[in-house]
DNA sequence: GTTGAAAATTTACGCGCGTAAAAATTTGCT
DNA sequence: AGCAAATTTTTACGCGCGTAAATTTTCAAC
């Protein structure tokens, strides 16, 4: 920091005295050149501050050391905490993240995959939009592209999967709530654009029949990512027009919940587990806000951190072997349950 | 898409039959040609799927596209939202945003900053940590970078500040409470890290003063982003040592208010302003989920839109006359009063 | 059909770094 | 001290594009 600025290895070379194909050596791989050399290395980098152009180096590495990490929604708090765990894995690997969020647009997910293209990342980590992502075209992504995609599944795309073990998770919860009371009918967004939501249907469903019983639905209409508010609008109506088959909803995700339970609010329906309460109330998720629901909201945990551990750590490996996986890998979290007091 | 791929500029030069300067020249301004020479390179690159090497352009241009947007936590939707309103402005102006979050850490803000510093940006939108800020580099960094700062200021650093203007819309909510019921009380963290907390409090004193009242504070223990489990805890506490000198409290912030109605649901208290409750609780941002809180969080909203946008184009205006404001230019925004059921 | 300005082409060099090959040096070991 | 192996240095070229200068072509207006 003493010095006039050094701008280019030339430099840097000239200055701390080593050579400048050394230090080129060095900054692709510290642990490449001999332990007295980095030490001088290193000092010089501390004295004179200096950094490698970062484009040049792109430019002229087969690899960058850039990995993308594509959410659908990052307004999402879910998707949030998910991408704060990836980026730590990331960057504690020596790579650097892109973050690049579609915020619910198909057409921003198709830029932002052209954009990750553009950057040439040695890998990618992508959990799509679901149903309404342009299936063929993130396939044609993940050719060209190192992907693992994560919470949400495209049929044949990336070279490795890791989401949640729905069956798992809901079977957990629909027990639980079985056990404790009466049978919860499940209450989901008509047509939901997150396949998830379906496979969580499905899990219902059968978690239901393993038991005898006959599922339940209850359907919120609305589109796109404002889950709140969907879940508010269908619990109104649905509580309004007593649609509401036993005293038990399982929402199909927390978003749903919290949006519902602020209708049962409204509504002066008293959701909890104890006596004086008309409704119990459940999630999925363990959503950042969950603890914070009134009542606060018993739910099914996933394991964010462990997603998104697995998932960066499945496609850095494959980045270093550079083996494009023979098989397909899908590693499914199952759920924790989290009794609080809405069920 | 028909061809073998291209993959310089060179290679697309020979196939469009244009030179490869103006090619260049295209890609730098497509208006900066002429219009049936833009014509046909557009055909072109619709048919070859040319793209140029971003890193090889980044490194030659003088000045990048990229717009570095810094967030001190991303996981909060209020960061995530301003960050999303942000990026659209950024894009639509042909930019493209490099999206960093601290996540809450000082370190990671430095980081971050040099992570900037590496990418060479034509300018930052930084919302700094706050009193947690290394302030001294945080000003090293705006001489190095145009920068615009938004919500939180760093004194002297950034070529403008846009943020809320704090007395406008605490006062404007303090009245309204006073109007109608008792005079609110304060809740806010004890220590504060962000200084709208600050600036929040001092316009609590004033709007308190000017109407010949006392301001009164309730404060929570605690530290970091975790908010709403602040407000919780907090929230416990006052009400359980009987510690809230009304009926009244203004939350200095939105998520502390979340936290602060959970407290007060598990306590039974019942919150808003019909008969019957025992508590008025307001907030202060219109978060997100404040309409989906029980009862539903009365606020003050600010302009996330308006915030965001004045922050990218005061900053795209600096870029483009390549002038390194001749003074320091803040912009305020005054708050909007939203009414819910909470207060 | 001329003319002059505007735009495109040709030619050539530079950006900062990766990397290959050959030569020189350092290192560890006997 | 002597030797082979490991490491560093020297030298040189390439990456894909920006851009300057000189030249040629195109265009619009007369």
């Amino acid at each position: 920091m003493s010095d006039a600025k050094i701008r280019t290895m030339e430099e840097f070379a000239a200055v701390s005295g080593i050579s400048r194909p050394t230090l080129s050596k060095y900054f692709n791989d510290p642990a490449s050149v001999r332990k007295s050399t980095r030490a001088r290395i290193e000092a010089a980098i501390e004295r004179f501050g200096y950094r490698p152009n970062i484009y040049a180096l792109n430019q002229n590495r087969k690899q960058t050391r850039n990995i993308g990490i594509l959410v659908p929604y990052l307004a999402d708090p879910f998707f949030a905490e998910m991408a704060r765990h990836v980026e730590a894995v990331v960057i504690a690997a020596g790579y650097r993240p892109i973050l690049l969020s579609s915020h619910g647009d198909p057409a921003q997910e198709l830029e932002n995959l052209d954009s990750l293209r553009d950057i040439r990342p040695a890998g990618v980590l992508l959990a799509p939009l679901g149903r309404r992502s342009d299936a063929e075209r993130v396939r044609a992504f993940c050719e060209e592209v190192t992907t693992v995609l994560f919470d949400c599944s495209v049929e044949g795309a990336g070279e490795a999967f890791v989401g949640s073990d729905n069956d798992q998770s809901v079977g957990l919860i629909v027990d639980r709530l079985c056990d404790t009371g009466e049978p919860p009918a499940f209450f989901e967004m008509r047509d939901p654009s997150n396949p998830n939501a379906l496979k969580r249907r499905e899990a219902y469903a059968r978690a239901m029949t393993r038991r005898g019983l006959e599922p339940m639905y209850v359907r919120a209409e609305g589109t796109g990512w404002d889950f709140e508010e969907v879940g508010f609008r269908g619990g109104l109506e649905a509580i309004a027009r007593r649609r509401l088959p036993t005293d038990t909803v399982l929402c199909s995700n927390d978003r749903l919940a919290i949006g519902f339970l602020a209708a049962a609010y409204e509504k002066g329906l008293r959701v909890g587990r104890g006596p004086g309460c008309a409704l119990r109330v459940a999630g999925h998720d363990d959503h950042p806000f969950a603890r914070y629901t009134c009542p606060r909201l018993t739910t099914v945990a996933q394991d964010y951190e462990a997603i998104a551990r697995k998932s960066a750590e499945t496609l850095l490996s494959l980045i270093r072997d550079d083996s494009r996986a023979a098989s397909r890998e899908v590693a499914l979290f199952g759920g924790r349950l989290v009794e609080r007091a809405s069920a």
